[in-house]
DNA sequence: GCTGTTGTCTTGACTCAGTCCAGAAAGCGG
DNA sequence: CCGCTTTCTGGACTGAGTCAAGACAACAGC
């Protein structure tokens, strides 16, 4: 299920009840900055929870995003040389386009349909639950202004 | 093409200089340090070097990593909650899976031939140079282990 | 071989993301 | 509304990785 992108405080308050935790301030500030600004870092949505609870502090933001993460409410991505991310879309397989230039990241549908490499050419006796795809590349404006300097300098 | 097993110091001498870089004790000591342990965290690496050249420091053992990887010769990993590992397999297009309980990592060889999942559903505009794969799961060991917890404990 | 230039290594201070801790405060079931 | 339980706050701390300046070593040319 894709991120509703009309969702009101209600609903993130039903979302925490629904994961039997605490309904407070910060947590409600947090769900609603991640689904807000997806694949934010910490500090920017430290940043984004300050500008309407500015009473929250680092500590809140961290330990709230590690519960709704361990709840299964928003998904932690971290790709190599990033620091963490949080994202809102959960419980679907998509994977995710890293800017090699400018670190901007986008969803990706699962190409494969659901289990997408899950068949490893030889699993070595591991027990795979998840296969996590990471495409790398330049995003559009990158990749158009890459393309401009080059033409326009050499 | 895969590592091989047994690496003379000259063939360290060669790649290094076959990437136009100084031939320096610490890189012979890094290079051949990484083919020693591969998928090691820096820690471990900087461990390996000091054991023969104690003199070694820590940042020539960074630098050296950083110069080795943007020459090619070593790759670094890194997967989400992990501190950077490198490896000696560069120039294959070979993949990972990483134990959720021990961090073990081992390689896999690619399923899909050389370009797995580079066809995403929808690029949105990216210029993608590389798919990288990691899977996820429980090693032998591990999942042995949890097995026999719950047989014996619950 | 020897020497100068260039690039590398050492030492030590520093940054920054993230964690730990103890006391204070707030949510929730009764 | 009460009290238990969980969460939040503020501050100190950890640990991976970086920065900078001077000492040093590798390579090219003589």
């Amino acid at each position: 299920m894709a991120t509703n992108p009309h969702l009101e405080p209600s609903d993130f308050e039903l979302m925490l009840r629904g994961a039997t935790l605490r309904v407070t301030r910060p947590r409600l500030a947090v769900l609603s900055a991640v689904h807000t600004h997806p694949h934010s870092d910490t500090d920017s949505i430290i940043g984004a929870v300050k500008i309407d609870h500015p009473q929250v502090s680092r500590q809140a933001v961290y330990d709230s995003l590690h519960r709704l993460t361990a709840a299964g409410l928003v998904r932690l991505i971290q790709p190599s040389g990033s620091v963490a991310r949080y994202e809102s879309r959960v419980g679907d397989n998509h994977h995710h386009m890293v800017c090699r230039s400018c670190a901007v990241i986008t969803d990706v549908d699962c190409a494969v349909g659901e289990a997408p490499c899950l068949t490893a050419s030889d699993d070595n006796g591991f027990s795979i639950d998840e296969a996590e795809v990471t495409y790398w590349g330049l995003c559009p404006d990158c990749y158009s202004r890459k393309k401009f300097a080059h033409h326009t300098i050499s």
